[in-house]
DNA sequence: ATACAGACAGAACAAATGTTCTAAAATTAT
DNA sequence: ATAATTTTAGAACATTTGTTCTGTCTGTAT
């Protein structure tokens, strides 16, 4: 009935991540997106509503990968230490690598403009579904005895989520990576003993 | 020989400091600022050039202030790890506060936009700076016997930095005080043991 | 082949932005 | 008081922004 779309919704979108992630949602301007991806700018409003719009749309994509890399990390059986530590250690590799842009989720926390409530409230659902998620960590390593029952899990799961915080936002300042495994080491045994 | 300014500088830069503060450097206009501060727009371009200018100015202000106020807590003798424990306590309290609008310098590390090189490597100073002042504690925390010799002090102090960048950062998810406390212990611990 | 829903290109728009200009007002040294 | 100098108020400017509109093209269902 109609005609055929020229555009590929995911290349768009995984265009338009580039760009918010790079630049930030208030300094990427729609002019931006347009040249980068060939889009149409009309195809844009009807396929997105708005730069908001897009926006969310960008974070999603970004946050599903990024959450599908980091659970596979902390779910991989057996649960235990290994898997916090292989969280961190990918967090650090990300860090990092040459062209280290930051986190778009830790960005996107920080420019506080582009967040209105629900964008919020995601964010803040995505890391406390890792701490969570450590916490089961944690737990099993409990069972293991790789650590003693005694330890707060609640609050080495919020230091692993804070460190990771850490981490993606000093990664900016160009730290060299053995500095931070020996701070992941560091990290590590402290929970151990 | 000519007329009297209207303005205080120092006025000014407070009232521009909160409004970067408050909604980044992209998202806070000339426009925003003038309202504010009641300073006329040509006056602020004598003053400070532009509005990087103006930017540079707000960013010294608050690091300068900031930094009176960490290294007051870094410094205060006799050197040991309450240097620490207080430094990152009053990082704490920072971010737990009611209205927690981030850290400056940590949301313009996080806005890459609007950092030049110039900018961007005070920032690195300042941190720096702290890590070194961390390491004198640890150091004088060895000779104490706070804490062993064999303790690496570089490694320390940049998991310092870096909890109090995690801190800085996920505050804005209203985390509870006495959750930062709990993870202030362990942090502390975990440095003794 | 024809009709038509929908996608395209890009002009058009209003609002906002950073910056500069101009003329009036104010202050001080003479 | 006068002249010199600087601040002020706010108009003016060129860009850039997000968004919408218009008319043309395309592909599919009939």
């Amino acid at each position: 009935m109609a005609r055929k779309k020229e555009y590929d919704k995911e290349e768009v979108l995984d265009q338009a991540t580039i760009l918010f992630w790079e630049k930030g949602f208030k300094a990427t301007s729609i002019g931006d997106i347009v040249k980068a991806t060939g889009l149409n700018k009309y195809s844009m409003y009807e396929e997105f509503k708005n730069k908001e719009g897009l926006f969310k749309a960008a974070l999603s994509n970004y946050t599903d990968k990024l959450q599908k890399e980091n659970i596979a990390h902390l779910t991989k059986e057996p649960l235990g230490l290994k898997n916090i530590e292989n969280f961190l250690l990918n967090r650090v590799n990300y860090a990092t690598c040459d062209d280290f842009k930051g986190c778009l989720v830790v960005n996107s926390l920080v420019e506080k403009e582009s967040l209105n409530s629900d964008i919020f409230s995601n964010i803040q659902l995505l890391l406390n579904g890792y701490e969570e998620q450590v916490i089961e960590c944690l737990e099993s390593a409990k069972k293991n005895k790789e650590i003693a029952e005694s330890k707060d899990s609640k609050t080495i799961a919020k230091l692993v989520v804070n460190f990771s915080s850490g981490v993606l936002v000093n990664g900016k300042l160009g730290q060299k990576r053995e500095e931070y495994i020996a701070m992941l080491d560091f990290f590590m045994d402290s929970i151990k003993n």
